[in-house]
DNA sequence: TAGGCCATCTGGTCCT
DNA sequence: AGGACCAGATGGCCTA
């Protein structure tokens, strides 16, 4: 029953509990919902006579009021005069400003962090929570690349990138690197699709990916046979495709995907489609480099399909640049 | 329509 | 006393 009236209890005392009470309110949400200005005046319709500011005590009152009750400890109730709920107006008004704006900058920081994630895209954001599971798998997948001082192979670079993330999230970023999402979601080794000859010998090849929202116009492997070895050598080279070369399932009888030539679509800038837009934007963070040289000043590479980009070039390039700094850079163009 | 996500308000706690 | 930070509550919007 003891009461530690702070300055928020205080509010909640005054204002609250008392207020909406006391005005034949059914809720606090009614008395959220009335106009400040209304909800003031109805506060000060059931102050009571004492309008200046004494703040006299009035903390006898419950006690008397019910002989049982136990007697009221700790600071005593004041009354709502004008004057203190006028304080009380104006101090809840710059507060709820304040975590206004707080709320802002963590949003802002979020925005940032979510234009040096791996998937970046304005127009189907990432949600905020996902941000920082994305976030926190980046890190680590980079920490482990710096660690064991390789090149990750793409494909559980991927798997790590989306460990945990939900199922959207999963075929965003899958999306974006142009990868099924069905091969990250494997927790065994032995459950995950197995690639065929075909695909090693440079056909493209697609995992199955329902509810990706990936277009048929390549994927990940198929980037990765496209690569330059020096560039991308843990990728590329056998060793990333040696455990991919069962034939155990069935290949993919959908559509064959056109090979990707990554050097030679950079500079498409085709009209697009809204809808294009809106499902495929998702944009390089940092300039890339082409594999066959400079490509200008840094300028973006761009698939066929206009505007989905090769972030996986664009990642490792940005790790190079930006992110892991000189180390990751010598890994990866020595 | 349910569920996810978000912005906002709010009160509690801690700190200066 | 007042600001920062936090977490709960709530309502709006959107999508499957």
């Amino acid at each position: 029953m003891t009461k530690t009236y702070s300055k928020s209890k205080e509010m909640t005392d005054l204002c609250s509990t008392q207020c909406w009470m006391v005005e034949g309110l059914s809720s606090q949400d009614e008395f959220k919902e009335q106009d400040n200005d209304q909800a003031t005046l109805g506060i000060m319709s059931v102050l009571n006579n004492d309008e200046d500011d004494n703040e006299t005590d009035d903390g006898e009152e419950e006690g008397e009021a019910d002989g049982e009750k136990p007697k009221r400890r700790g600071p005593k109730k004041k009354k709502m005069t004008r004057a203190r709920l006028e304080r009380f107006k104006a101090r809840r008004v710059k507060a709820n400003a304040r975590e206004r704006t707080r709320m802002h900058g963590l949003n802002d920081a979020l925005d940032n962090l979510r234009r040096v994630m791996p998937c970046y895209s304005k127009t189907q954001k990432l949600s905020k929570i996902e941000t920082l599971r994305l976030a926190r798998n980046y890190i680590w997948a980079l920490s482990e690349t710096l660690e064991t001082g390789q090149s990750p192979e793409g494909k559980s670079f991927i798997e790590m990138l989306c460990k945990g993330l939900s199922q959207p999230t999963t075929n965003l970023v899958a999306g974006c690197l142009q990868l099924g999402p069905q091969s990250l979601l494997y927790e065994k080794p032995e459950e995950k699709p197995q690639v065929c000859e075909a695909a090693i010998a440079g056909h493209a090849f697609s995992y199955q990916s329902p509810g990706l929202p990936s277009p048929p116009y390549g994927n990940m492997d198929t980037h990765l046979l496209h690569l330059k070895s020096h560039t991308f050598k843990g990728m590329a080279e056998p060793s990333f495709v040696s455990h991919t070369t069962d034939c155990t399932t069935p290949p993919y009888e959908g559509p064959l995907s056109p090979p990707l030539s990554i050097s030679g679509n950079f500079s498409l800038k085709q009209e697009r489609s809204p809808e294009l837009d809106k499902t495929y934007a998702f944009m390089a963070h940092y300039p890339a480099v082409s594999l066959n040289g400079p490509q200008g000043h840094g300028g973006h590479f761009q698939n066929t399909i206009p505007r989905y980009e090769i972030p996986i070039e664009m990642n490792y390039d940005s790790y190079s640049h930006h992110i892991v700094g000189s180390q990751l850079s010598a890994l990866f163009n020595e």
